[in-house]
DNA sequence: CGAGTGGCTTGATAACCGTCAATCGAAATA
DNA sequence: TATTTCGATTGACGGTTATCAAGCCACTCG
């Protein structure tokens, strides 16, 4: 039934697919590509996630029947999985097992939220880079050769900051064995970026 | 079974009832009182929220049965309902209706969550707190003079600033017709303020 | 090849915020 | 009443970040 009422669609990059403070009309899952979730308020604009395969968004928008708090738009040619929002609700009311894998993903994103709130309140912008780029250095195999994998003003908004200070935090952090180029990133000396960023398992979203 | 095994315990205010980095044992609800959530950094420390009757913390990492991300502590005399972890996860799957409050509370919680990160990311310190104080004039019913219910420091962690920020904030919102006095404050007028905060449904927890 | 384009970087400046130190003031205590 | 205490405030200063402007660089396209 699920399956039945919703579709499959695919958008090219830099397409909007939801607009914050619009009804939730449909559960999105992101089958391929990747998406960017931000938010606007009195002419300033902020990243707030990025939505890779198999993640979904605005889950909580359509349980609660509520407006979407965050805007999406693709990063790149993606495909993406619609599920009307009236759907989702009585699927999850008849199907035990469905309604338990929502109050996972629903606490997971919960956690995921809390942990950015930490990051941003208890760390500086080049302190959020460091462990950024650790994070991304263990996710890629901890070669110490770090691709970005976002563009630099899309990194920064996610980060919270502007572009501008994005490049002045890669110059912080050159002292720190952290060289850049392009969209490449190499750790001359993770341990003495780690001593920076001091990653903290109950903040940043993986282990070692 | 839940009220069988959980038990109804007394504090007194400042005293600490969980520690961030420790497993979810008791999913707490507040039936009484006051609790303030934060957590620690690097020798930083900020407030990430409040809990008032009757209101649940920690649900998501008692749900997912993995550690806390913030501290709990009492801000007055308070009333506790201690649920063990494990009761609560073995009665969300024996009843559905309760796994579907949980769904409500998880999802509420979450979107409280994003409100808050986009009210850090895209507003500065004098507009959060114009917001705050805007927000608690409704909530006591829109007279003009509002208590702040809490001390000004910890208003201040509240709000992601330091105490001798915030008293630099009340000064620049002085023009905006906000007079201080202790824990009362008088909005002299309030779309004069209304105009530099800029309230927004989809980041202020109210409804005009 | 050359011009244009867009992302990125750098510099100058100002706004915003944190830290440290001193002081004020109200409430509790002797 | 005098004193102590602690939260709140103020001032000075420095660190952090945003803004504005200019320049750099790689890539595209004519």
């Amino acid at each position: 039934m699920l399956v039945q009422s919703s579709f499959l669609q695919r958008f090219p990059a830099g397409l909007v697919l939801i607009e914050e403070a619009e009804p939730a009309d449909f559960l999105h899952v992101v089958i391929d590509g990747a998406v960017e979730m931000f938010a606007r308020n009195a002419g300033r604009e902020t990243t707030l996630s990025f939505v890779y395969p198999i993640g979904t968004f605005i889950l909580a928008a359509v349980l609660k029947d509520q407006v979407n708090l965050q805007s999406a738009r693709t990063l790149e040619r993606s495909r993406i999985l619609m599920i009307p929002a009236a759907s989702v609700r009585e699927a999850m009311q008849a199907d035990t097992s469905f309604m338990s894998a929502i109050v996972s993903e629903l606490a997971t994103g919960y956690r995921t939220a809390i942990k950015d709130l930490k990051n941003h309140k208890l760390r500086t912008g080049a302190e959020r880079l460091a462990n950024w780029i650790l994070r991304l250095d263990v996710e890629q195999g901890g070669s110490g050769t770090v691709e970005l994998g976002v563009e630099k003003r899309v990194l920064a908004a996610r980060l919270g900051m502007t572009p501008e200070n994005l490049s002045r935090a890669f110059t912080a952090l050159k002292p720190h064995g952290v060289e850049v180029r392009g969209a490449r990133v190499t750790l001359a000396d993770p341990d003495r970026l780690r001593q920076l960023a001091q990653p903290n398992p109950i903040i940043d979203d993986y282990t070692t």
